[in-house]
DNA sequence: TGCGGCTATTG
DNA sequence: CACAATAGCCGCAG
């Protein structure tokens, strides 16, 4: 048991709650902290514990690198309030994905990232820059953080984490500064923090998992592909048995390997059907000219579970816990959407019985309705839409003022934040364009600026960078077709953004409020949360939900005459809720 | 062996 | 089949 130092440390410091305090941490080695008023280096082989009487007595706001400081503290039992994550508010300012730490510290300082030096033995140059300076310092004396410190060289030694949180705190001074100087994004020191909670959601993700029933799970697979295979022949066997299930309908000896589109085209085209490719919504339109179409279908579903969601994926995710786990990561390189690994984001529907509660434990499943026109109704200020956004449903008073049905007024509203430019939705969208105006003008500026290569901001703060480097066009700039390909990612990424930051502001208020229940957040989908909570508490944490998608949007869009709905059910099994709409 | 294309799933 | 993501397999270039 170690005492608490770095309590008394930060105590006499006068730390208090919602202070600064850099953090830099290593199992083995010890803690690092910095305050303005000072840092200090605890050796210790379990530091967390250090940060565990520090969270409890000051509930400072923990600077971290990474949130791989988060997941160290998470595994190590500890959970902390409040962080500024330098990685996720260096993505908010800077745009894009990569954010290691020279990389920040060289924006933060005004330094070129190309003049960033490198670890590489060959750098004479580097080698140069360093003659004569000090190791021990972390900065070189050209502004740069050492290339030795950056790759890891920070963990070493007590004092060396005592000069990393320095830095950590530093950085955050500056990057404080920036989001609070975006005169026209008023709200990016709140999306700061907020994605900074984030992060710290995303380690509990990582290393806690979603509930799932072994046992439910392997029956819904072996409905699909059968019983698991013994050995390596039996899974041969499987395979060559559901290639036959398909081949049979065809003439014996003709050899086809399904899995090849190519063939399998060709195949369609022997039979005298032509296919301009062969994906599922093209074959479902000739299901009728013969029953190899059909078995294709269907073998395409038992395939995809075979190859990416069967028993290789249980044994790869699955704890003996009974929980799935991925990787989550707080933003995308786009416009801002958390990610995660393991096929959490994207598990086909017939899976879901599989979810299940934890004994005496319930979930709480929440879903935000409509939530990118709404978004687009804030973000816009276009008044017209804000007074559709107060109805349940949205796209009924939308309908009505356009003189359509409700499904071409949704297709046409989706269609403008997509970009789409034809099909049923064209003529609905030049009425949308006279009926609101403000909002279709906010999506036509983001789309001109985008093609033009022209950085966007979401309303958070976000940047969504255009530029050359951007992550949209991976074709050549000036192909056919570019140059509207960067228009529709950037009409969407000021919208899609703007939903993402509500729906984390969301997620992060869930869970703040819900550390008295025992209730957890277990998996976010974009616009939908569930929650892990116990039996006794499924009521009370709904109710939470419900309240904390008010206090979010009132922090994110304070009066603002635009309702957010969630679809809120206590249930016991992922798909014991109700399907989406 | 790496990478683009195709396909499927989710929001 | 518009916006985003992860993931797996095929076919081809190096």
């Amino acid at each position: 048991m170690e005492s608490p130092r770095l309590l008394d440390a930060l105590r006499g410091a006068g730390v208090g709650p919602g202070d600064l305090v850099g953090l830099a941490l290593e199992a083995g080695v010890g803690v690092g902290a910095a305050t303005a008023g000072g840092s200090w280096a605890l050796a210790g082989a379990e530091p967390w514990a250090q940060v565990a009487a520090v969270e409890e007595e000051l509930q400072p706001r923990w600077v971290m690198w990474s949130a791989e400081t988060a997941l160290v503290l998470v595994r190590a039992g500890v959970r902390v309030a409040r962080s500024w994550d330098l990685v996720a508010v260096h993505r908010l300012l800077a745009g894009g994905w990569r954010a290691e730490p020279a990389r920040m510290w060289a924006a933060g300082h005004g330094l070129d990232p190309d003049s960033i030096p490198s670890t590489k033995p060959a750098d004479l140059w580097s080698s140069f820059e360093d003659e004569g300076a000090d190791a021990e310092d972390p900065v070189r004396p050209d502004g740069h953080l050492r290339a030795e410190w950056a790759a890891g060289g920070w963990r070493e030694t007590p004092q060396r984490l005592r000069r990393w949180a320095a830095l950590a705190f530093d950085l955050a001074g500056i990057q404080a500064a920036g989001v609070d100087a975006i005169p026209e994004r008023p709200m990016a020191p709140a999306t700061a923090r907020s994605e900074s909670a984030a992060e710290l959601l995303c380690a509990e993700l990582t290393a806690e998992g979603l509930p799932v029933d072994r046992a439910v799970a392997e029956g819904i697979i072996a409905g699909f592909v059968g019983a698991r295979p013994r050995d390596d022949a039996e899974a041969a066997a499987r395979r060559a048995e559901r290639d036959a299930e398909v081949l049979r309908h065809v003439a014996p000896g003709i050899e086809v390997d399904l899995r090849s589109n190519g063939q399998v085209k060709v195949l369609l085209g022997r039979l005298g059907i032509e296919v301009a490719d062969t994906r599922a919504w093209r074959l479902r339109e000739v299901q009728d000219r013969h029953p190899v179409v059909g078995a294709l279908l269907a073998w395409r579903k038992a395939e995809r579970i075979a190859t990416t969601y069967g028993y290789g994926w249980l044994d790869e995710h699955l704890g003996d816990d009974g929980r799935l786990r991925g990787a989550w990561s707080g933003a995308d390189g786009a416009a801002g959407r958390m990610t995660a690994t393991a096929g959490l984001h994207s598990m086909p529907a017939d899976l879901r019985p599989a979810v299940a509660a934890e004994a005496g434990h319930v979930f709480v499943r929440a879903d935000l309705g409509q939530i990118e026109p709404r978004v687009l109704a804030v973000v816009s200020g276009d008044a017209a839409l804000a007074d559709a956004a107060r109805q349940d449903d949205l796209y009924a008073p939308v309908a009505a003022q356009l003189g359509v049905d409700r499904a071409t007024a949704k297709v046409a509203v989706l269609g403008a934040m997509y970009g789409q430019t034809t099909g049923r939705g064209a003529q609905a969208l030049r009425r949308l364009d006279v009926a609101y105006p403000v909002a279709m003008g906010y999506l036509t500026a983001a789309a001109r600026s985008a093609e033009a290569g022209h950085d966007l901001r979401t309303y958070g703060g976000r940047l969504v960078r255009m530029g050359p480097d951007a992550p949209v066009p991976a074709a050549a700039p000036e192909a056919p077709g570019a140059v509207a390909a960067r228009g529709r990612y950037g009409r969407n990424a000021v919208i899609q953004g703007a939903a993402a930051e509500l729906f984390k502001m969301w997620a992060v208020t869930v869970r703040a409020r819900s550390v008295g229940l025992g209730a957890r957040i277990v998996l976010c989908l974009h616009d939908e949360l569930l929650v892990h909570t116990p039996e006794a508490h499924g009521e009370a944490t709904a109710d939470l939900v419900a309240r904390s998608l008010d206090e979010a949007v009132h922090r994110w869009a304070a009066g603002t005459p635009v309702r957010f709905l969630a679809d809120i059910a206590v249930i016991r099994r992922w798909s014991d809720a109700k399907g989406t709409e």
